[in-house]
Order: C-alpha cells, then sequence, then structure tokens
RNA sequence: GUGAGAGUAGCUCAGCUGGUUAGAGCACCGGAUUGUGGAUCCGGGGGUCGGGGGUUCGAAUCCCCUCUUUCACCCCA
C-alpha cells in the first residue's frame, strides 16, 4: 500500500535540504555574529501553555494528542512560551542580558497556501532583560544583517516598524477606551491588507463615534515620526512614546540599516501581548506575506509565572523566505551531491581492495573520498567521477602493481601525473 | 472551517467531441567504450492515468465521493 506524505510536510530530497540548510545556516551565522547563543526545548508541550496565552481558538489549529497518562500536549507551534518557561525557570542563575536565538521546526493545522504549511522552520531571536529599545534596534539588526548578507537589499526588503506602545497612548488621547483597544487593533492592523473602503467601513463598525473616527483615520494616515508630534503636542505621555520611537530610529541608523527601516503606523500585529515596539519584514515588490515579525512583549514572562522582565524578539519562517530568495535569484544551486575530493578509480578486480583502502586512508586523514563499486571500464568510473562533481581522481592501474605508483588526476583542469603513493598521502595531508 | 482551479512516468507536459497495447523531452540504468570524464548515438526499466464508486459495448476523457495540491477568505502566535 502506497502511503502519501501527510498534508502540508515537505520531503526534503538532498537537494531541497541543501537549500534548508542553506537558510539555516545564514541564520545561525547572523545570530552567532550579534553574539546570540542556542538553545532549544522540547517538540511538544502542554496544551494549557498554548490556550493560556492565546485563547481557545488558537487551540484549533494545533496538533493536539492525549498521551498515555491522560496528559493534553500540543505539537509546538511556536517556542516562545518554551523559552519563557525556560527563562523563568532559571531566572536567577541567568546572566543578563539574556540574548538567545533557536531554529525550532513548528507545526500549525492551519491551511496551507502560498508561503504557509504546516510544518516549517522558524527563526527566533530574543534578548530577555534589557528594558531599552536599543534591545529592539538589536534585534531588528540582526534580522537585517542576515537579509543584507544572503544579498537582499533595501530596495528588496523593508522594515516597517511601530510602536504598541505610542498607538495606545495617542489612541487614548483621541477617546478610545482602554477596553476597546484591543478591537480597534485588530481593525488597524488590516490598513494596508485591504481596500481603502472596507477599511473604512470595518473602522465604523470599532468606533462609533464619528468625530473619534476621524481623528484615528487622521492619526492613521500619518507617515513619519515628525507627523506624530503634532498629534503628541502638550501630551507628556504622548511626548514621552514617541521619543522612544526617535530613539529607536536613531540607534538603527547607528546600526547602519536605516536605508532598510521606516516607520508605519499600520504595523500593529494580531495579537495582544505586544507592549511597545512591533515591526514587520515584507518584500517591496511582490506581495508576499510578511517575512517576519516581531516586536516587544514586556508582560510574558509574568503571564508564564514568572518575575515581572522585559522582552523583545522576532521569529522569521522558512517558506515565504525561500520564496523570496528564489524569485531574487538568491538561492545556491540545489545539486544534492556532495564534495568529492578525490575518486579512487581501479582498472582491475585484483586492485579492488586497494582501492578502498586508499579511500579509507583518505577519508581518515579528513579528506571526502570516494570509490568505484566495478573495477574495470576506466571511462565508466570517470564518467561516474564527473557526475559526482569530483575535484581529483586516483587511477590504480599496471603501475601500481608493478611499484605502488598511481595517476592522479586533476578532473578541471584533465592534467595527470603519476605519483607513488606515499607521496600522494604525503602531500594530501599538508 | 468556506470558496475556486488542478492531479497522466522521478520532473515538465501531450493525449481531439469517450474507441486497439497511454506518448514525448529531461532524469535514471545499460551498451557503443576492459587505460581516460562532462559530448554523441543506440537500447532499457519504469504508469492499477491520485484513490473509490457510477454511466457506457467501451472511460485518462463524462458524473458523484474522497485524498492531495495551488490560490483566495478566516486566521496568522
Amino acid at each position: 500500500m502506497k502511503i502519501p506524505s501527510v498534508k502540508g510536510t515537505r520531503d526534503f530530497y538532498p537537494d531541497v535540504m541543501s537549500v534548508r540548510n542553506f537558510i539555516i545556516d545564514g541564520w545561525k551565522g547572523a545570530s552567532v555574529r550579534s553574539n546570540f547563543v542556542e538553545y532549544d526545548g522540547p517538540i511538544f508541550e502542554y496544551l494549557t501553555m498554548y490556550q493560556q496565552k492565546s485563547g481557545d481558538e488558537i487551540a484549533s489549529q494545533l496538533f493536539a494528542f492525549t498521551d498515555r497518562g491522560g496528559r493534553d500536549l500540543a505539537i509546538r507551534p511556536e517556542i516562545t512560551p518554551t523559552l519563557a518557561r525556560m527563562v523563568n525557570q532559571r531566572i536567577n542563575a541567568l546572566p543578563k542580558p539574556i540574548k538567545w536565538f533557536s531554529v525550532p521546526r513548528l507545526c500549525r493545522a492551519e491551511r496551507p497556501q502560498k508561503g504557509r504549511l504546516r510544518e516549517f522552520f522558524q527563526w527566533n531571536v530574543d534578548i530577555i532583560g534589557v528594558d531599552d529599545v536599543l534591545a529592539d534596534a538589536e534585534t531588528i539588526f540582526c534580522a537585517v544583517d542576515y537579509l543584507r548578507q544572503v544579498g537582499l537589499t533595501s530596495s528588496d526588503v523593508a522594515v516597517r516598524i511601530s510602536s504598541r506602545k505610542m498607538l495606545a497612548v495617542m489612541l487614548k488621547t483621541l477617546g478610545i477606551a482602554d477596553e476597546q483597544l484591543n478591537a480597534v487593533y485588530a481593525v488597524l492592523d488590516k490598513r494596508s491588507k485591504i481596500p481603502a473602503e472596507a477599511f473604512e467601513k470595518i473602522l465604523a463598525e470599532a468606533i462609533a463615534d464619528e468625530v473619534v473616527r476621524s481623528k484615528v483615520a487622521e492619526l492613521m494616515a500619518v507617515e513619519s515620526v515628525e507627523q506624530l508630534d503634532l498629534f503628541a503636542a502638550g501630551n507628556q505621555k504622548c511626548i514621552d512614546a514617541l521619543d522612544e520611537l526617535k530613539q529607536l530610529f536613531s540607534c538603527l541608523e547607528s546600526m547602519g540599516i536605516a536605508d532598510y527601516c521606516k516607520f508605519d503606523i499600520g504595523i500593529v500585529r494580531g495579537l495582544a501581548y505586544y507592549t511597545g515596539v512591533v515591526f514587520e519584514i515584507y518584500d517591496t515588490s511582490s506581495s508576499l506575506r510578511a517575512i517576519c515579525g516581531g516586536g516587544r512583549y514586556d508582560n510574558l514572562l509574568a503571564d508564564f509565572g514568572g518575575p515581572k522582565i522585559s522582552a523583545t524578539g522576532f521569529g522569521m519562517g522558512d517558506c515565504v523566505l525561500a520564496i523570496l530568495l528564489e524569485e531574487k535569484g538568491l538561492l545556491p544551486k540545489a545539486s544534492g551531491l556532495g564534495t568529492v575530493d578525490c575518486y579512487v578509480a581501479c582498472l582491475d578486480e585484483e586492485l579492488r581492495q586497494k582501492s578502498v583502502k586508499i579511500a579509507a586512508k583518505l577519508r581518515a586523514s579528513g579528506i571526502c573520498a570516494e570509490f568505484s563499486y566495478k573495477s574495470g571500464n576506466l571511462g565508466k568510473q570517470l564518467k561516474q567521477a564527473s557526475a559526482l562533481n569530483a575535484k581529483s581522481c586516483i587511477i590504480l592501474g599496471q603501475e601500481f602493481k608493478q611499484d605502488g605508483k598511481v595517476v592522479l588526476k586533476d578532473m578541471a583542469e584533465g592534467s595527470q601525473q603519476i605519483i607513488a603513493i606515499e607521496e600522494l598521502f604525503k602531500q594530501m595531508q599538508s
């Protein structure tokens, strides 16, 4: 019976696997450059860990199961709760700031579509214990540093940044009540994603008062931090919140990534736990969903039973990123081949064990060596060496039987020399 | 969860309004070629036409169900 692969999953054949590794190696490299250290947690956790943060709605998008001891568990749909749990458990022992990253494999039971699968990898970078926009800036830097390193320029991608704190203060100043905030956020988050008329309609549903509504609409039309000064005028809370945002942009400037970053008051982010800076990274040309999203979440550790410690970070998934890199031609050619330094061919059956022995000896000294499973027909073996993209080829024939010499062939040049095998080992080791 | 399109060899696809044994290119394997590779030529293996049911003398083709996939909506931690 043929068993198909499961909906929304991918098979990583060697050529595809090399792309996955390319992406993940890049992520890890960028993390390490900014001195983040790697952690990981279990692939499943208690179901309630995800429910308490995100509500029951989210539970339907989880892969949940009950184990034999009756525990309700779920495969992790994100790693932030695990991070919060791990950090809380050792909060007193961990030196601050905590700068951690991870590349977890995550599962969400959503309907697959472009840039979204049921199983994927997500780069997570977080700084815990720093209540300063410099930390927000550093996580953004880390993301941009990766994107830049992989070849995406500021005309390919843009970081759109806003602040929940600033937005909250401004909205309250304009007459929005505390308990209305989350509903208004949800509407504002849609602003750039739906047509203007549709936006006005749902905004009208969320804010009944026409005067307040027009002021909010005016606020949302703001295109720069400077324009916000008008709204903040005279209100100290607003001025403070704005200062923080200005400070953030000044950090980004110092970090040399200002050209990638722009203020966008429409960036709100779906869920409630963000408390300060929020940002999303988009590709500027096509209309893919966000490549990356993150922000400050100062209450999360406390929500998970720990002390109140500030935190900020982001997640970047592999699916949208891979589509973008593919579109831009920034993925390496996927061959699915290894990197053979030396292919050992032999011309007659008596020499086969010798060829295996030589290959094994090369391998033992750190050289990637391959041998032929068949003796004879040299043309065929060279063909195989070519197909494997071997850099060089050792040929065992008469001269080896007579006085221990082999032909060493450079596969790119086509040139070859006769050399004593012992001499060859010496050369290869140096 | 809702809606729409698609599914023929490992991949990209052809296959007319239903009609013999379902084809091509690429890939793979073998041979030409038992001491010189990437080329060329020749040959070969591979398919219950996604699966199940129905209509029909006859189904890859028409109908229904289901699975997968693509795209959009919901959601997006």
